[in-house]
DNA sequence: CCAGAATTTGTTAGCGGTAACATAGATGTG
DNA sequence: CACATCTATGTTACCGCTAACAAATTCTGG
């Protein structure tokens, strides 16, 4: 209102800039110049050209938020998951980056440290800014949470676990399946006495899941697990040797250790070579992620690859619409994909006889 | 306009909810519900319960993109760095979170992948969100992001390294005295003949910098780098393997390696380990950063901790207004924090005599 | 019981863009 | 050359919320 057109240029009032400078610098309207910054609707080329430049030589950066609630168009997908620490998800997250990469799409990241309250808060915070879609890890949330989803009106995709009933739409492995399946491998293999080492956190629902399948495998041929250890915090490798040392004193006679992730199996795989046990021969180990890490170790872990990547481009896929075979429709629910995870037996497992 | 008040309780119209709907349900102004849902501002306890209730039934997520646009405030923090895989920047955000945590401030993460292209393009996006700060990594950008966030008008705060020009404020540690350091400490236990092994990338400037301040070092005692060897890609803990394999077969009178990482240290470490190389007797090794991971190995790596978590708590604390010394001035200039990193010997450098 | 202060609630006018429609020139056509 | 047809630009009315101020209500004390 109070503008006067010379306090456009040299003066460094540090009013923050608005199409309307724009539109002043370059003698056109607002709504052109807006045109032209989102090369929408014809402009003559010299138009643009002329408002290009304007822009440019003030420095002009448009305002998303003032552009959001005009067109009610967000180009946010929410991205909520339980930690970054643990690299299965910033892998899941580079999945959805390079998926979401020309889509005009853009992850926003939350992080709930494996706490439900966190997760709803998160989730809370992220839909207020009203995004295009929300992807997040797991089918266990809390009944606000899951209320909240289904009333935001836009895409859900739940990830990483297919064992439960999603909101809309769910991409990921069964790791119930997944337990069952290292169950049968280690039978296979001669195993007989087996342990199991994981998180205590309450709610990795997943490493939960796995821990069930292998004990229903197990039970199918009348076996029970022979012993467990759980821990919580620390640096994962270090704790996957101290864990496997207490787990030994205490139960010497096992001849299996099936780790919940990778690293603590790595820490256990380091354990045992040190310690100059027999692996696989006296001693099976397996984790289960099949992280990128495991190929410098001095033995080949013994893991079921948890399709991370592909999860990721999957539901953001999904999120953009650009799911074959679902032409533009996504009426009735959402899409379920099962992925299956790979045995890759390793070094420490016995080849099957 | 045309909103029917009956449109409101049992159709499920899919209209996504706004602050009229719960006025009309509660019975107040639109005002009052804003003021009952931000807790600003004085409202009776009774229609407080009134308004929260209905707020809570309708299920409604207050929208903050029309309430940033109508206080000027957003209560966002842009921070951006250059990977998610390299846990340094994981455990920055740990930090950053934390701090921020009772602020109402919230993080947002971009991530470049070491591109300054990218970088441009993430702050450009992130800067249309008129976040009230930016926290990115390093000091080395193009002259339009340089330009952007001279001209954004909000606190900048540019972390991990301190060895250039800062925009605004600057916290990390120099990496070249680092290196420097490093090269005294190596030369004191005796090592002459020392070999570097990085990463490829062109802007890693960070590990170029401890580098050069290792060559400096050396230089001060008329010593040269004897040999050089660089990856890009791949697991690091391999490509560790694999390159301290290949530079020994090249220059098999080195008798110290230092690593630009701890990952490709561990792979180092375990590779002698497995030639049965005596470490640190015949070869020294050391590798830089401090993480976690370390911990679990068969022997403790020499590194030198880069202050991660401390770098992310002080940056979000002068985005926070809350550095102590400043009494809500921050008018000339930004804050310097210069950290100073430790050396950790471990047990793969000889203990100086 | 009422003036004046204190507290609670409402009204108005944007924030900075964009959708939708309106209008002015440029172009073509019989 | 009048009239329909494009193409390029401008106008108007919000998007959903909050700052600032106005009004209504309740609470004082004399």
């Amino acid at each position: 209102m109070t503008r006067s057109p010379d306090a456009l240029r040299g003066s460094d009032l540090r009013r923050p800039l608005t199409l309307r400078d724009v539109s002043e610098a370059s003698g056109v309207s607002e709504m052109t110049v807006s045109r032209v910054l989102r090369n929408r609707g014809d402009v003559s080329e010299a138009t643009r050209e002329k408002v290009l430049n304007a822009a440019r030589n003030l420095g002009y950066v448009p305002n998303k938020i003032a552009g959001a609630l005009a067109s009610q168009r967000v180009n946010l997908v929410a991205v909520i998951i339980p930690s970054l620490s643990n690299m299965v998800y910033p892998e899941v997250m580079t999945g959805i980056s390079a998926m979401l990469e020309d889509t005009g799409l853009q992850p926003v990241v939350g992080v709930t440290h494996y706490q439900p309250d966190r997760e709803e808060a998160v989730l809370y915070e992220m839909l207020s800014w009203r995004p295009s879609g929300v992807i997040l890890a797991g089918l266990e949330h809390s009944d606000a949470a899951r209320a909240m989803l289904s009333n935001a009106g836009i895409p859900i995709v739940e990830i990483m676990d297919v064992d439960g009933q999603p909101v809309d739409s769910v991409v990921g492995i069964s790791h119930r399946r997944a337990g069952l399946k290292m169950a049968e491998a280690i039978l296979a293999a001669g195993y007989r006495r087996i342990g199991f080492l994981g998180t205590m956190m309450p709610y990795d629902h997943r490493a939960r899941k796995r821990m069930e399948g292998l004990q229903e495998g197990l039970a199918r041929a009348g076996i029970v697990l022979a012993d467990q250890e759980f821990y919580s915090g620390g640096s994962a490798l270090l704790k996957g040797r101290e864990m496997t040392e207490t787990i030994l004193a205490r139960s010497p006679d096992l001849d299996f250790l099936y780790y919940s992730n990778d690293m603590i199996g790595a820490g256990g795989l380091l354990y045992c070579l040190d310690k100059g046990i027999d692996v696989p021969g006296q001693l099976g180990l397996a984790g289960f992620n099949g992280v990128e890490l495991l190929d410098g170790l001095p033995r080949q872990l013994a893991t079921m690859d948890a399709c991370r990547a592909e999860i990721g481009r999957i539901a953001a896929e999904i999120i953009a619409g650009k799911r074959p075979g679902m032409a533009g429709g996504r009426v009735i629910g959402g899409e379920q994909v099962e992925l299956t995870p790979k045995l890759q037996p390793g070094d420490t497992i016995r080849r099957a006889g």
